[in-house]
RNA sequence: CGCGGGGUGGAGCAGUCUGGAAGCUCGUCGGGCUCAUAACCCGAAGGUCACAGGUUCAAAUCCUGUCCCCGCAACCA
């Protein structure tokens, strides 16, 4: 902490998690990278105040909670206890932890939305449609079969639903004005033109900000049937969890936080964050965030991670093997500033190995037993300096302003290697001053005593700028060297620590050093394979999530039928469907399938597939497809079609 | 021709905006050292910077085209 800076304050916050499953690592890093962000801002003396929590509304929870069985808040309350479990074990600095759920937030939502509505900027209007009363759906145009209704052949009316709109139109030209001359609002900057080009100068539609498809969110309080959109719900907790009022009476709080310096999320909500985010505000006659930073994602080397394909990585898992602060130094050092990482377990591995245990932890133990050794834990300065001690003065003194650089720019795995820096500047010293050989003369004691006194001291130092990014580890350094904490604005000096100081005698591994393949062995513990050798008949089977049961009758309302493939092409706007003609009896019907990874359209040509035949009519890719062909899927996405085991005449029923 | 990102020695990345001797970490090989966690220090090998053209005295960097990967959107009916 500096002690004698007042920088003022900083508010920072990291997207909401959204409630729908356990938090998996790639999640997991925006946390930690906020929070060595909020920490490194805290040492630097400013006065932080750092927001996290959950995003628990929406159709997909509501659902969710139905499949398990269980309430929306009965679900939520279990995924927001694990999402904060996980925080928590990162060592996650957080000042507050919202939840959409709480009654303060959802209060002022229904507010906001009051207020906009008042004042005009959101409006009731509706979706127009083409409706099919006995079916209960809307139409588009290009949805029509002849001009009726595909799925039941009647007739169709002009109809509306109502919904509440937000004139986003209305503040797009300020927001445009605000980009440009705001260079860093968006951060890396070549978000920027992405949302200019796509969203901001084409011209901004309005904004559906109510639904009435689905219940779990917070009702429009003088429109009960909607419910308030839940980016709308979502992004007002930035303001509404620090005291935001829209009746005026907003807390001391707010007032001293709100604009927020940093808004920490993933580049996938860009666009929610840099143009409807700034545009409610605008909407409430509030000051922008002074800086929207979309952080790239986290991947594993064999793709995307991804439940089905069994290879996410969880926080805890990685935890139990590597430890916490080993993690957190992956995930802050490993991810580039606008490109995705990559992580695996042997990366891990590799990386805690050279920089943990060999660099860190290996010149933290030399020096301590060296001082054990000839001064029995005494470190004194007895002054007596050599030429190659200003090289690694220079370098220990100077790391700060690095480091303070990077952080600037949010380079936050720049300003770790920058410290690493420092500690394998203190390697080398060993190697020059070579201690032992000190150590033969006692004519060359006073010497050896200083060198050991430099080493300490720039250890020290190196410890405290690690406190941000790695905490424990700090902390287990100076405690060792039983070293006083140095105060941010000596960082940049050097002879802190008191000399005749006596180091711990017995000085703990911080990282042992990991063989991979006792790492992989125990991954393979951790999740056993699912594919087998091919000799291996048996199959270890998939299991998935089982839907609720059904009636008979609801089996009894889809008709299959066995239906030829009579002819197959590409969709050409797509990478994934096959548009297949199907000859189904006497009829033919033109289905669109995504399984162009798995079968070419000549494959196609000719087989006899089981179809579900009265499956409403939909665009996809702009093609109208009128049924499904059904498939077989393995844990991988791997498809097959699914075929009769006889041969059988096309339009046979499947019962 | 939906939008965008990427392809740099075995691995992971920087460098590209503002052309000017191809860099970092890990791994490999050789050497040194022994205080230390087979650690540390020094040195070396290894890349026609996806491919093909073009601009330029000079291109990883700018322009054009091609191939391949990956996100998003279309929501794989």
């Amino acid at each position: 902490m500096c002690t004698k800076c007042n920088k003022g304050k900083y508010y920072m916050t990291t997207a909401i998690a959204y409630t729908s499953g356990k938090p998996h690592i790639g999640n997991t890093y925006e946390i930690v990278l906020a929070d060595a962000i909020a920490r490194y801002k805290r040492q630097e003396g400013y006065d932080v105040y750092f927001q996290t929590g959950t995003d628990e509304h929406g159709q997909k929870i509501q659902l969710k909670a139905e499949e398990q069985g269980i309430t929306p808040k009965e679900y939520v309350d279990h995924v927001a206890g694990q999402v904060k479990e996980v925080w928590d074990l990162m060592g996650a600095s957080y000042d507050n932890f919202i939840r959409t759920t709480d009654k303060d937030h959802e209060t002022q939502v229904a507010k906001i939305f009051k207020k906009l509505y008042d004042q005009g900027d959101i409006y009731k209007g509706s979706y127009e449609g083409l409706y099919c009363t006995p079916c209960e759906s809307f139409w588009t145009e290009s949805q029509l079969v002849d001009g009726k209704c595909p799925d039941c052949g009647r007739e169709v009316q002009p109809a509306k639903e109502e919904a509440y709109f937000f004139k986003m139109s209305k503040y797009a030209d300020r927001l445009i004005e605000h980009i440009n001359t705001h260079p860093d609002f968006i951060q890396p900057v070549s978000r920027k033109n992405e949302m200019m080009n796509n969203f901001l100068l084409p011209g901004l539609q309005d904004l559906c900000v109510s639904r009435t498809s689905f219940s779990w969110g917070i009702p429009v309080d003088f429109d009960p049937k909607h419910v308030v959109y839940v980016w709308l719900d979502a992004l007002t907790n930035y303001i509404t969890k620090i005291g935001y009022d829209a009746d005026g009476n907003s807390s001391d709080l707010f007032k001293k936080n709100w604009p927020a310096d940093l808004h920490l999320i993933g580049k996938d909500i860009i666009r929610f964050h840099t143009i409807y985010w700034p545009i409610f505000l605008m909407a409430l006659d509030l000051p922008l965030p002074k800086q929207v930073f979309g952080h790239p994602w986290l991947l594993q080397g064999d793709g995307k991670m991804s439940k089905s394909k069994g290879n996410v990585l969880y926080a805890d898992e990685l935890v139990d093997m590597f430890g916490v602060d080993a993690i957190r130094y992956f995930l802050l050092h490993e991810m580039p500033f606008d490109n995705d990482g990559v992580i695996s377990w042997e990366l891990i591995t590799e990386r805690r190995n050279s920089d943990l245990a060999n660099t860190l932890g290996n010149l933290v133990n030399r020096t301590i037993s060296m001082s054990n050794k000839y001064f029995d834990g005494v470190v004194k300065d007895a002054g007596v300096t050599d030429s190659v001690d200003d090289d690694l003065k220079a370098v220990v003194t100077g790391t700060v302003a690095k480091v303070e650089a990077k952080m600037g720019e949010l380079r936050v795995a720049d300003a770790i290697t920058e410290i690493f820096n420092l500690f394998k500047r203190c390697n080398k010293y060993i190697d020059e001053t070579t201690p032992w050989i000190l150590a033969k003369e006692e004519a060359d004691k006073p010497r050896l005593a200083t060198v050991l006194y430099n080493l300490v001291e720039s250890i020290s130092i190196g410890a405290t700028l690690l406190k941000s990014f790695m905490p424990q580890t700090a902390e287990k350094i100076l405690s060792q060297l039983n070293a006083k904490e140095i105060p941010y604005e000596g960082l940049n000096t050097f002879g802190h620590y008191v000399s005749g100081t006596k180091v711990t005698a017995e000085p703990e591994i911080l990282f042992e050093r990991m063989k991979l393949e006792e790492v992989m062995e125990k991954v393979a513990q951790l999740h056993p394979k699912k594919e087998e050798p091919e000799e291996k008949t048996e199959e270890n089977g998939i299991d998935i999530e089982s839907k609720p049961e059904i009636e008979y009758d609801d089996f009894m309302k889809m008709q299959f039928q066995v239906g030829e493939i009579i002819a197959c092409e590409a969709v050409a706007k797509s990478k994934k469907l096959l548009c297949s003609q199907v000859r189904i009896g006497s009829q033919v019907k033109q289905i669109v399938s995504g399984i162009r990874k798995y079968y070419t359209p000549e494959e196609m040509v000719g087989k006899k597939v089981m179809v579900l035949v009265n499956l409403k009519p939909a665009k996809l890719a702009g093609v109208l497809s009128e049924g499904m062909l059904l498939c077989a899927e393995d844990e991988n996405g791997q498809l097959a079609l699914v075929v009769p085991e006889k041969s059988m005449p096309s339009g046979a029923e499947i019962c």
